[in-house]
RNA sequence: GCACCCGUAGCUCAGCGGAUAGAGCAGUGACCUUCUAAGUCAUUGGUCGGGGGUUCGAUUCCCUCCGGGUGCACCA
């Protein structure tokens, strides 16, 4: 696919290439920084290779010698330092900008051929059954739910794959303790709180039973060998979480294509160890454990343990070879979206699949890792000091404070909203604003939980954008019947702010490719609210439906739908709808 | 001890080889009879953790030190 932001640096390569002083090979373009102008090309890396002497003279030159033509994008190249700076011809990059927005609509941006015929495999979310979602779960689900839709706008057929916790001895110890105390949970008003409950107390009451724990390993013994109580009561439980993970799910719009838990590779368990012995990429040490030793490159680890059981790392080689088996060759990559503290397990899972012989899996294979949500002083959220924070909560109360918001914004007259449209509204405001204050920043860093950032209501926030979005939404209604306008020229629109629009808007295909080649939803992040920003500021300056003519109000009325579009395109990838009013 | 991540304005973060280091929040001062002021404009605030090095040029790359976090086989 070929856009204007694609065209417009064909052409300024092309008009340095022709002056017969540079290769278009040798030709990188920057954007310049303060809006200077609207493209650069940085001369010292080719003055230097060339012999041309002073970079500055040698821009210099460059400058005089390209010859731009009346009807290209670009108008003019003016040397600046090192620097040779194009300027865009405001009316003919209008034009252009604006149709190409208009006519793709919601597709603006994408580019389908980049993934075209490519598989990709992304895990994450990968909660526990039996077990709450809290914080610590949001990251995985909304960068893995960013990510997705990310690569589905750049052509690839994702597979969104939940890898559940749904095996271990914790089943066991669930099992024991509703066969004991003959409980039935699935009966309860809060069937997964019963369940952490009654895990919590057995494991207490083992503590000073230490039997309790042999009918826990036994019961788990059972759940492998397919005892039939001991199966369905197992479903079961995984049923009754996974009715309330759907609906956290539902209300994050994230969906998956398969539940693949950590069961579903238990049959294949056995073979792989094998095969690694085989192969000899593990070896078998006195007493029985399987021991993977990848000498001074990383720590070593174990597949099998002397009692038999398998690891973590033998469950993640195995899904990892699964996958290429089922996939094929089409898989161009296997995403992980998992905690940075599980860098070095990774590692050796890529690495013991590259040794066994897979190298193109393990070549594709790559871990995104993130840091931590800690409390306000910094400290990890524990579940067993009782300090977690459940995501429904999370979402329940950023919904309320949404909703505060709204009403605040409606007693003082600022807008005016149904109760059917405030309980729309807070829930797109108030979930739009946790997964905004997870995905603007990085992954790298760790994030401390703070209510009064994650759902502040001004600057760089969901809101902000959401915010700019219902302000053109509420245009092009007052329009009424006059938009769509039927002629609409969009030369019209060169002042500062309409250019500074267009062109932020423009680049929306380049900042998705960048996302996609560095798993960075951040790159989406900002271009959306920068967006926002222009608008804002263009907002503030001019007139739509009063502008001076007919003629430049029916091209307003177009550039602020195209503006509406861009900013719903920018939040979509970033999993966050955007409000027609609020 | 070894490995990885982070350290940029009071706070939260961009920038990751190029032009005077950018946003938001907080502070200060303006702007609503005009398409939603959830906004806009102006302004204050920086030895880019310290020190070396590579380079025409370093916040960006390399080395080293300091501070914070994480991980390092029979948990996941």
């Amino acid at each position: 696919m070929t856009y204007l932001y694609d065209a417009l640096r064909a052409e300024a390569t092309e008009l340095l290439a022709t002056t017969g002083l540079v290769d278009a090979a040798e030709v990188s373009l920057a954007i310049p920084k303060n809006n200077i102008a609207d493209l650069a090309f940085p001369v010292f890396a080719v003055a230097k290779a060339r012999n041309a002497g002073n970079p500055n003279e040698f821009a210099k030159l460059l400058a005089s010698e390209v010859e731009v033509s009346d009807d290209g994008l670009i108008l003019a190249a003016e040397a600046a330092g090192g620097f040779v700076n194009f300027t865009v011809s405001p009316r003919a990059f209008a034009q252009a900008a604006l149709t190409e927005v208009l006519s793709l609509g919601d597709a603006f941006g994408n580019d389908t051929q980049i993934g075209a015929g490519k598989r990709l495999v992304m895990e994450y979310s990968s909660p526990n059954i039996a077990r709450k979602m809290h914080v610590g779960h949001l990251r995985s689900t909304v960068i893995g739910h960013s990510l997705h839709k990310i690569y589905q706008a750049l052509g690839y057929e994702v597979i969104a794959d939940n890898h559940l916790g749904d095996w271990g001895t914790q089943f066991g110890t669930l099992l024991a303790a509703l066969d004991q105390w003959k409980l039935t949970p699935w009966n309860d008003p809060d069937p997964v709180q019963s369940l952490v409950e009654i895990y919590s107390r057995y494991n207490n009451e083992a503590r000073e039973n230490p039997a309790l724990m042999d009918d826990a390993r036994s019961w788990f013994r059972k759940l492998e060998e397919g005892d039939a109580w001991a199966r369905q009561t197992w479903q079961r439980l995984i049923d009754i979480t996974m009715s309330e993970f759907d609906a956290t799910y539902a209300r994050l719009g994230v969906t998956f294509d398969t539940t693949h838990g950590e069961s579903y590779f238990e049959p294949m368990l056995n073979a792989v160890v094998q095969e690694a012995i085989d192969k000899g990429v593990a070896t078998v040490e006195s007493g029985g454990p399987v021991v993977v030793d990848f000498g001074d490159m990383l720590p070593s680890c174990l597949l099998r343990k002397t009692d038999g059981a398998t690891l973590y790392q033998t469950r993640d080689a195995a899904t990892c070879l699964y996958r290429w088996q089922t996939y094929g060759p089409e898989l161009a990559r296997n995403i992980y979206v998992v905690g940075a503290e599980q860098k070095l397990h990774f590692q050796q899972v890529f690495e013991i699949v590259r040794r066994m012989g897979y190298v193109e899996i393990a070549d594709r294979s790559v871990h995104i890792p993130f840091g931590q949500v800690t409390d306000a002083a910094g400290q990890r959220f524990s579940m067993r000091k009782g300090t977690a924070i459940f995501l429904n909560e999370v979402l329940d109360e950023a919904i309320e404070r949404a909703e505060a918001i709204i009403r605040e914004k409606i007693s003082e007259g600022k807008t005016e909203l149904t109760d059917d449209a405030i309980a729309s509204v807070r829930e797109i405001v108030g979930i739009g604003g946790i997964i905004y204050a997870d995905l603007y920043q990085g992954p790298d860093r760790n994030i401390k939980f703070d209510w009064e950032r994650i759902m502040s209501f001004t600057g760089n926030t969901a809101l902000y954008i959401q915010y700019t979005h219902a302000r053109c939404r509420s245009i092009l209604r007052d329009a009424g019947a006059d938009f769509p306008p039927h002629h609409a020229d969009a030369s019209l629109l060169i002042e500062p702010e309409e250019q500074a629009v267009l062109k932020q808007l423009s680049r929306l295909p380049h900042v998705i490719r960048e996302a996609g080649d560095k798993f960075l939803p951040a790159t989406v992040a900002e271009w959306t609210y920068t967006l926002a920003q222009e608008f804002s500021r263009f907002y503030e300056k001019h007139k739509v439906l009063k502008a001076a003519t007919p003629e430049l109000r029916d091209a307003r009325l177009n550039f602020v739908s195209a503006v509406a579009q861009g900013l719903k395109n920018g939040l979509a990838l970033l999993g966050i709808a955007a409000p027609e009013k609020m």
